[in-house]
DNA sequence: TCTTCCATGTAACGCGTTACATGATTTT
DNA sequence: AAAATCATGTAACGCGTTACATGGAAGA
């Protein structure tokens, strides 16, 4: 019923996760929160750049003025040895289940409400993004075993692959469902 | 880019589409929140209430006093015509990809900071709540096909059976990936 | 010339969660 | 006797998103 105590939050999570496998700057964080986090974390520059000036004042990350080649300085992060110990305190707490938020399925569960044209158009959508998002991942795995890294359990790569095997299996999952789907809805509204 | 206007919320969606099944009061529209909507979308009751303020002041619901078995008097809450209209626009609205956030994969991304055992410990504990999930739907599933409703695609034992093969699907994938994991760890840990 | 990319930040707003508040009936 | 369930609401708080602000360099 209690989540273990860990003093980081789930986006200080994210971004040590990040500056634990490299140094990096806000702005490169922002761009890493797309891809390849963004595949099952997001967050906008504007949630980073106050929380990398909250995890250094808790001496979690460090950081070095380098020249930018924006109008402004630019100010590259590092974690610290305590930011390394919280990520794997953080890693390793107890969390209970987390409640799922899906947006599509809560429009599916309300979709006989609605003409079968509709619900067809819906479904064929939703396995457009499946597929496409699976190719991306297929691609990303690629690249990750052309690194060679991926079998040292202690080496980012191992993680990576981990994460991204997951999203594959989940967006083959969907597609398939969506396909069933289609049939289901092709036999009900055939007759 | 630009996601289909529509006006209603997705708490409003929520809530419409369980109105829309049947007449509810508040309380009962929080219980059903947890569970069965509470398998694909979440809301507790302290937002459900404003909402049907909302929803009644905007003619999509309306209400009449019932006696309640609490010390107040009941409220039963129906969807009007207005508001069936709004909930179908909303099911057949374009909406973009939505953004996934998944705790447990984002701590998984950072799981070559830890031990061995603890990534091991990580991996079973996520396994098991996903095949304990499975098993409920499994059972609610058997339960949707005794009513005997669930061929015909305006029925919304028809749309609650989509959601849930959509569930069974995505845990039976988590928990193969749960095991292919456990495997790779060992593997990994093994030399 | 216009847009995009680089690069950093602040401010306002909305949604969701937690805590607070009340109190009768039913179950343990 | 204590706890959970029924039943409704308000208030405070935190996180995430959108909008605002600045401005140089590079590409279309």
């Amino acid at each position: 019923m209690m989540e273990q105590a860990s003093n980081l939050s789930h986006l200080g999570g994210a971004v040590l996760g990040l500056l634990a496998r490299k140094e990096r700057t806000g702005y490169e964080l922002a761009r890493a929160m797309e891809r390849p986090v963004g595949y099952f974390w997001t967050a906008g520059h504007t949630q980073i750049y106050p929380e990398l000036a909250r995890l250094e004042a808790a001496g979690l990350v460090r950081h070095r003025d380098v020249a930018g080649r924006g109008p402004r300085q630019s100010k590259r992060y590092a974690c610290t040895s305590a930011g390394l110990r919280a990520l794997r305190e953080w890693v390793g707490a107890d969390l209970d289940p987390q409640p799922v938020r899906d947006l599509e399925t809560l429009r599916l569960w309300s979709v006989w409400t609605v003409a079968p044209g509709v619900a067809d158009q819906l479904v064929r959508r939703s396995r457009d993004t499946h597929a496409r998002v699976l190719e991306a991942y297929l691609v990303e795995l690629g690249e990750i075993f052309a690194t060679g890294h991926h079998r040292a359990s202690t080496h980012p790569d191992f993680a990576s692959r981990l994460t991204l095997e997951g999203g594959i299996r989940q967006r083959r999952a969907a597609v398939e469902w969506c396909d069933w789907m289609l049939g289901e809805l092709a036999r009900a509204g055939g007759h």
